[in-house]
RNA sequence: GGGGGUGUACCCAAGCGGCCAACGGGGUCAGACUGUAAAUCUGAUGGCUUAGCCUUCGUAGGUUCGAAUCCUGCCGCCCCCA
């Protein structure tokens, strides 16, 4: 294994990283790395609390798969004790529901296969946390817990600022850190990767490898990706991710969507582009852009022509007003329709499946938001008591996102 | 263990015996405008067999012709004292 020369190192390591703490150090890390040949060990935890992977996970990915491609080692920590407790960072409130083991098992197994769409899996190490966290008694946890204080437990941000909106804190989540920390004592961790809101975790790290007469960790902290709404951190509870498993026509709609302002963060720290040529390409129309944008994304975790695709029929749908190509079908039964083969309006969006209760199809079709197409002929919806004349074939739609077909079925 | 506070729809937050399916804001949804971006404007925002009906204001009871509003028990959260 040769390593490149220190300087383009870094130059590929602060690429899309907000902080490195302490930052001096990386660079005496890396040189004795080079000059010994030995492979820095880069530690990423991930808690299997769910089961999918977004964008935002695999900024820190792909930051361990530069570090990979220059030669060190990947550490992956499968947090499935940790899970059990939640990460409390960044959070304003605890998490509701605790995991069985089953579950986080299961998740992480499902963890793994999507990380792999990121890492060289095969050249990584994986480790589990319960592996030692099972281990420890209760007498080995109070002596950990012996060298953080509350005061410094609490002087988290996150912390604080629940303290002042009296939203509970509970004792397990104050462990969660530590946890944490000492997973980077366990594997002994030379760079921590993750989001900016771990810099609490990453110093305690520190704290407690000193203590173990250990070499101490870089934190390398990249911005936390904002989510489709532009404004949140990008989470799975906040329903503003794209999921890396996403069909690539779902990934494509949702970066369409994407307000204009995070096309930059996104090309930075989605994309291998260069940062000039993004420049280039955010000079341009928002529109080119956010598409160039989508398809390298969806390229990276399909392949190329389902990133070309995914964009060609965006265009076409989208962009042009065309007709969605995968309206679903819903079968009416007949027998359901009154004797001139008619159906009320609400109940008619309400059996397709595209609305979830009466009201809503009534505030639907208020909005005029309704409207049916048979043989490309479309008439409006104006009353929700309106009696639609059902045919096969007949596509109904309620709204941009809602569309269906109906299919006649003899009564059964 | 003691004292005080608080619990309203997705979130924040009014309401404090009838005019309350519940003000206002945020969010969300739909429409116009657009590049299914932003901003702006309009409407909607418990459910239903919808000019009406049914179920909601932590929870269980009670008082009352009538309660989100009053009383009691219980539960949760926050703060202070020990």
């Amino acid at each position: 294994m040769s390593f490149p020369p220190v300087s383009e190192q870094l130059k590929v390591i602060r690429r899309g990283v907000e902080k490195i703490v302490p930052e001096e150090e990386l660079e005496s890390k890396l040189k004795k790395s080079l000059e010994t040949q030995t492979p820095l060990r880069v530690k990423y935890g991930i808690d299997p609390t769910a089961a999918d992977v977004h964008l935002g996970h695999t900024v820190p990915l792909r930051k361990m798969r530069q570090f990979q491609e220059l030669g060190h080692q990947a550490v992956i920590i499968i947090g499935n004790a940790t899970a059990m407790v939640g990460d409390p960072s960044g959070r304003d409130e605890a998490r509701s529901k605790r995991l069985s083991e089953a579950d986080v098992e299961a998740n992480a197994q499902y963890y793994l296969e999507q990380v792999g769409k990121v890492i060289d899996l095969e050249k990584a190490e994986v480790h589990r946390n319960g592996d030692w966290f099972g281990k420890m008694s209760l007498v080995d946890i109070l002596n950990l817990c012996g060298k953080v204080t509350v005061a410094q437990l609490l002087s988290r941000d996150d912390f604080a600022k629940r303290m002042k909106a009296e939203v509970p804190i509970f004792l397990h989540e104050c462990l969660y850190p530590i946890m944490q920390a000492w997973d980077s004592v366990m594997i002994r961790a030379d760079i921590e990767l993750g989001g900016t809101e771990q810099l609490y975790s990453f110093m305690l790290a520190r704290d407690l490898q000193k203590d173990q007469e250990l070499q101490q960790q870089i934190g390398v902290m990249s911005p936390i990706l904002v989510g489709t709404d532009g404004t949140r951190r990008m989470g799975k509870s906040l329903g503003n991710y794209i999921g890396i498993s996403e069909e690539p026509y779902e990934m494509m709609k949702k970066f369409m969507q994407l307000p204009d302002d995070v096309m930059k963060m996104y090309f930075e720290l989605l994309t291998d582009i260069d940062l000039d040529e993004v420049k280039d390409i955010l000079a341009g129309h928002p529109k080119d852009a956010k598409i160039r944008l989508a398809q390298t994304v969806i390229g990276q975790y399909w392949d190329n022509d389902s990133g070309v695709q995914a964009a060609s029929r965006w265009q076409k749908e989208i962009g042009e007003g065309g007709l969605p190509t995968d309206i679903p079908e819903k079968a009416i039964s007949r027998q359901q329709l009154n004797e001139d083969g008619c159906m009320q309006a609400a109940q008619l969006l309400k059996q397709l499946g595209l609305v979830p209760s009466t009201s809503q199809a009534n505030q639907r079709i208020q909005g005029g938001a309704v409207f049916t197409l048979v043989d490309g002929e479309k008439t409006a919806v104006a009353d929700r008591s309106e009696w639609i004349a059902l045919a096969d074939g007949m596509i109904v739609r309620a709204g941009k996102k809602a569309w269906a077909k109906v299919r006649l079925e003899e009564s059964s």
